[in-house]
DNA sequence: CACTTGGGTTCCAAAATAGAACTCACATGG
DNA sequence: CCATGTGAGTTCTATTTTGGAACCCAAGTG
């Protein structure tokens, strides 16, 4: 396997799949690794809204019915979502959001608000969020909890992990 | 085009693409045009923790470099990553976070926050996030200004828009 | 020169997605 | 009984998108 005359091999590096991420060490490539495509966070979303029927969430997204059904088993063996019988005769199932996808919804929420900064648009937004208490819309912001002070790329610092 | 003897059409809806993600109302599904694939996020992660050249992010990320060349001028185009040059003779360019990817970061935060609960890994943050005052460990959440409080999935509710 | 480096592009094969049709279990209505 | 409808998928083919490797170019190095 010698490179022969002028050809001249450059050395190159193993590349990563999208199936490696999930071992990976850093919290943005796992989460990636599952929820890292164009419609599998609005799959959770409408789940979370309470749309979590198949036909009724192929409606809305106009997804393919092939990657819906791939999508809402890869949640479920993700453990975020559950799938529920809701009749029998025929039985029939929902896809019910877990703990772990309800406690996305905080994510959900800042990433709305940089959205709605960064990328804005005419249309309205179809959902919006309220305070359950007040209902007043909320006015999400990422803040360090051991200083209350609001999280913003200027507060923090960022350090290589050695080891 | 009449449907003939046994043979029974359903009504089939009109299918979305990912390109017409970016004109949604939804701000979820805005962001998902932009950063809703494997890749772009890790890109922009890299960037905001100083890793800026074209050589760097690819050994980093073992992505290759087809895909990171496409990722690179999509973040440009969408106001992400200005591309600048950083010598001459020959002109080499690195990609530079704006303030619109900087912006991302608390919300990455909450999501690396997530993940550290829910998808949980043996192994060890490549980075982390501290105060940049304090140099303590920051710990993320998202809460309402409004009230002050935390928000979860219990503390908020979700209306449809109508219009 | 011979070779290296950074930053790409090009090419082909493999995998994923779009789009439409088909299947299955049961319900309904005449 | 038979035709039709519904919800929840699966199957099929064509098109796109990736993975993986090689190639290209401009300039620097020894």
């Amino acid at each position: 396997m010698e490179p022969i005359g002028k050809f001249r091999q450059r050395c190159y590096i193993r590349l990563m799949k999208w199936t490696d991420l999930p071992n990976e060490g850093c919290s943005v490539a796992r989460t990636m690794s599952v929820l890292g495509d164009r419609w599998t966070l609005l799959i959770l979303r409408d789940t979370l809204f309470g749309i979590r029927r198949f036909d009724d969430i192929q409606k809305r997204l106009k997804i393919t019915r092939h990657v819906l059904s791939d999508r809402l088993k890869r949640l479920e063996s993700h453990g975020l979502l559950e799938r529920k019988p809701y009749q029998e005769r025929p039985t029939r199932y929902e896809y019910h959001p877990t703990q772990a996808a309800k406690d996305f919804v905080p994510v959900m929420q800042a990433m709305t608000a940089w959205a709605q900064t960064h990328l804005p648009t005419e249309k309205s937004e179809p959902y919006r969020f309220l305070d359950r208490a007040t209902r007043t819309p909320t006015d999400p912001k990422v803040i360090d909890a051991n200083t209350g002070a609001e999280i913003t790329s200027q507060s923090i610092w960022v350090e290589a992990n050695r080891d």
